[in-house]
DNA sequence: TTGTATGCGTTATCAT
DNA sequence: ATGATAACGCATACAA
């Protein structure tokens, strides 16, 4: 390894200086300890000297890595990108690293960082679900060993660890009944077929409008892709081939309903006036398909903060147990394609 | 920090086995100078007292860290996704690990996440820079420590790094040329205010292209902001503003262009007949936004792989030579507005 | 306020 | 093929 050159270490300051490298290992953290004085003399050799905490040598001491790994199913979304920007916010200033890692969906892929960042000693984990991991097990080395992993939007059912997303019953609530009171009656349902509950949430918010307006649930009326733009064109042609044509759509996300928008506008059906359609998450591309898309915003940058809080808490609080809850955002329809 | 339970070492491996923590680490490690009987007895140990490498005793012994950081201007867009997928490719492959971070297109932000990295001792670095990323001062750290830092995308000229792009040039020439021969003779070019000659080199294509079909280069024609959504929002109206309309629009960055379409459209302008559009990346929005945008096709997930081996290339060289180079990736032009 | 001594878990060198 | 030992750089308990 001749291409890296000695490490400037406490030692050589110590010696320098005629100190101890206890002494120089304190000032440089700013002990209290230390009078102001040595202090000066050490942070400027320091300085001069080009010095740099190896923290390996810090990491192995102290049992801690002051790195939060971040694992999540796409970077490619402006959804992800916002919560990330978030978890950032809050990781920096307390002075957290960040590992980010993406599955691409991939469960196997999932399992493989989860071990990466395992043996890599994270402090702890943030976590978005690929849409088909069937269990939580691959974080059981995590619980074993007290690290704490907590969950946001793409959660799943569990007692040991904390879940952080919005009310996605209510907001499939919200989306659906918007387009009954615009006087829609034969609703189509777009979504993914996964086993996170947040899209069982909002089908079951989506079922529950169409109760309270008195209109049955088919099954036909769902259904499941994987909510790419290319499961909107194919959920648009299924659209058009139900011998009852749907008057609105909720799509349980924005670039999957972009898709749709597309797919339908090209078969010659008007938007919103022949179907109408709202989509979920409030992306850009809201405001670039035309007409506008109607969708539940989506509360990324604070769910990003709220998480790297709850979690850095966990760390540095003194409680050996770890309280585990679910956490609710709040999100709301904006409502953007005009009708009538 | 009653948080944590006590690690298991290969010393405990060892006294269970009484053999040497030397033979464990060896065995652990598959080192030939172990028989095969006592590797099998290590590891099925190993195995069943769940023991996990402490990485950062590893690294603390090894002088190397086996991870690599990537400082991106932003984790929103599907380019940088895309980059990003195909450094993860390559960097997995090779038991490398990713630490990505994001300056938000700020210079303080930049510098900030460099000095974190390279307190953590990255391997080496993969970095686009921001916008406004006015010197390579604050990787002289690195370059001084010999750890390689290699560009790609938004690049500066140097002469120390190996730097990755496209040829811009061309890029821009093409864009510019197609809009001439569909007929476009007032040609605005939209892009940014930045320090990068990628942006300078794209608007040399453009001057180029006009230069062979003899029209003359007004810097009234020459846009610049920040090639956002809004941006292009703000362009359009800049277009519609001119004493002389323009017939044609480069601009340097798809969102950017989508933006200025919608913006456009509004006006009552036809697209492409009235002012065709030409992008640049081949964005998913290109396939969103109406008319669907013409685009210069780039590769981004072949220059996150090319980006990663050359990095890695570097970090497992014998050469204590690094050779800096350029390299530069092929880009095509995707045409998709329709015109005649 | 400062110093001494030791351990964190691994790997490399040198013996055996 | 295996073992003993030192070293990586830092932080802490304890002593002074």
């Amino acid at each position: 390894m001749d291409r890296k050159k000695k490490e400037v270490t406490i030692y050589d300051i110590a010696e320098k200086l005629n100190v101890s490298a206890a002494t120089v290992s304190r000032a440089l953290r700013n002990h209290p300890a230390v009078s102001a004085k040595t202090k000066k003399r050490i942070n400027d050799l320091a300085e001069s000297f080009g010095y740099q905490t190896n923290q390996f040598a810090r990491n192995l001491r102290q049992q801690q890595t002051k790195t939060i790994g971040v694992i999540v199913p796409r970077l490619n979304s402006y959804f992800m990108a916002t919560v990330i920007s978030g978890i950032e916010h809050v990781a920096n200033e307390a002075g957290y690293n960040l590992l980010i890692s993406q599955s691409s969906e991939l469960p196997d892929r999932e399992n493989a960082i989860a071990k990466t960042m395992f043996n890599n000693r994270v402090d702890g984990v943030l976590v978005s679900l690929s849409y088909l991991t069937g269990s939580l097990q691959h974080f059981n080395r995590f619980s074993q060993k007290n690290i704490p992993v907590i969950f946001f939007d793409r959660t799943f059912e569990t007692e040991i660890y904390t879940n952080i997303r919005i009310n996605n019953l209510q907001a499939g609530y919200d989306a659906t009944k918007h387009l009954l009171e615009k006087g829609c009656r034969r609703i189509l349902h777009v979504s993914v077929s996964s086993t996170h509950s947040i899209y069982q949430e909002r089908f079951k918010g989506y079922a529950k409008a169409l109760q309270e307006f008195g209109i049955p649930l088919h099954m036909d009326y769902v259904h499941l892709g994987d909510l790419s733009l290319e499961a909107g064109i194919r959920a648009a042609q299924y659209a058009l081939e139900l011998p009852q044509r749907p008057d609105g759509i909720f799509v349980a996300n924005d670039n999957c309903a972009a898709g749709c928008i597309i797919a339908l506008k090209k078969a010659g059906i008007r938007i919103p006036e022949d179907i109408a359609i709202v989509g979920f998450n409030d992306d850009p591309v809201c405001r670039i398909v035309e007409p506008n898309l109607t969708t539940i915003h989506y509360p990324g940058y604070e769910m990003g903060k709220i998480a790297a809080h709850n979690l850095i808490n966990q760390l540095s609080g003194s409680e050996s147990l770890i309280l585990t809850q679910t956490i609710s955002l709040r999100s709301d329809l904006i409502v953007r394609q005009a009708l009538n």
